[in-house]
DNA sequence: CTCTTGATGTTTACAGTGTCTACATTATAC
DNA sequence: GTATAATGTAGACACTGTAAACATCAAGAG
């Protein structure tokens, strides 16, 4: 840690690799990005990540779950937050939205060509899971759960909605149009949204 | 054209790029495309691509083109059978989805780090617009106008529904669950979802 | 018909990349 | 303290995008 001049073992270079390389990507992209200037970014010769990756295709993995825990982190607070309140729902998709928005390359690193599984009929183990979605699930199914929405539904409203902000972000983080306040739409779109599923359900929203 | 072995000029090497470099794509994936293969694949040296593209990204980009034009003709054909009719929203969503499983890799290709632009708020020139978007939107407004639907909020609507259609979708090519019957699926969700907007025009769908 | 010219394809070259192998240095355990 | 495993380095290879110099062809002008 000291200015010793001996570091040729770095003794952090796997987390420095994956926060330098996640900051490489948010600045250059995606396609500029390479195994050897992560290497160079942390003062390291070009095969040293080998020791602790054993492809460029298992750091970026790493690099996404990093960033999917932080993301999981940001969504607890706001459950915790907001647990209980009428507004959890729509709090949850804004975050959703504003996570993608502040980190702009974030969503198509997460989203495509990635091997993050998100199992929609939660048939795998819940741990193996995409965390957000098992988050975010288990936030509307308790609501659901609240007002007795039959069961054998509750699935499909859950999909629906995940769906409907997952392909909001996706077209607000694309397009090159900026909304100039996305807030407000996001908001309106959900408020929009949640009676087509929840018809019986507005008092406790 | 004939057997003739003077092949030296292939006298069709862009659209043979395109279309082999979408083969390629298609089958090995986009990070595995690489110019080299795609002149090859076309029985070309590898610098011949140099005279109709400036780069790789431009040649990404006219296979973007390509794949979007298709798209759209499908779009068309379907709004052509289904125009005036109460199934129109919900052929064109199937539609929307079914193109994409049928080819996986699309989805991504088009929908990330592309230079395609989807002008949600429609403020650029309608041909700079992204196409299937147009006609969505067209096939969606008119349907709003026969009901009389309130001017102001029409666009939001459409961007709604559009944002959900391609959430799901979004969802289905991506997510490693396979829906064993997705038309089905896709079918409620949209029936799910059209009453929220469109709560004073069910008779009209 | 020849000749010029522009379009198209080839060859060669270079820097950057992922990845492997052999080697060097260090930390750790006995 | 020394053996051993963990970690970092150096060099090599094949592959990539891209550029420059050269080759071949098509088409029109005289």
């Amino acid at each position: 840690m000291q200015d010793k001049k001996k570091d040729y073992h770095h003794k952090n270079l796997r987390n420095a690799l994956i926060e330098k390389s996640i900051e490489i990507v948010s600045s250059e992209g995606v396609p500029s990005f390479s195994l050897r200037k992560a290497a160079a970014a942390c003062g390291v010769s070009h095969a040293a990540p080998y020791r602790h990756f054993q492809n460029k295709e298992q750091l970026l993995s790493a690099m996404q779950e990093h960033i999917t825990d932080r993301f999981s982190i940001l969504l607890e607070e706001i459950i915790k937050k907001y647990e209980g309140t009428p507004v959890l729902l729509k709090q949850m998709g804004l975050s959703y939205v504003a996570f993608f928005i502040e980190n702009p390359t974030y969503f198509s690193f997460l989203y495509t060509q990635s091997d993050i599984v998100i199992d929609l009929q939660c048939q795998i183990p819940e741990k193996e899971n995409y965390r957000p979605y098992m988050l975010y699930k288990t936030a509307v199914i308790s609501i659901l759960e609240q007002v007795h929405y039959p069961l054998e539904k509750q699935n499909d409203v859950v999909i629906s909605l995940w769906a409907f902000i997952h392909g909001i972000t996706s077209l607000v983080t694309m397009s090159n149009v900026r909304y100039e306040n996305w807030e407000q739409k996001v908001t309106d779109f959900i408020d929009m949204l949640q009676p087509a599923f929840l018809k019986n359900t507005e008092g406790a929203l």
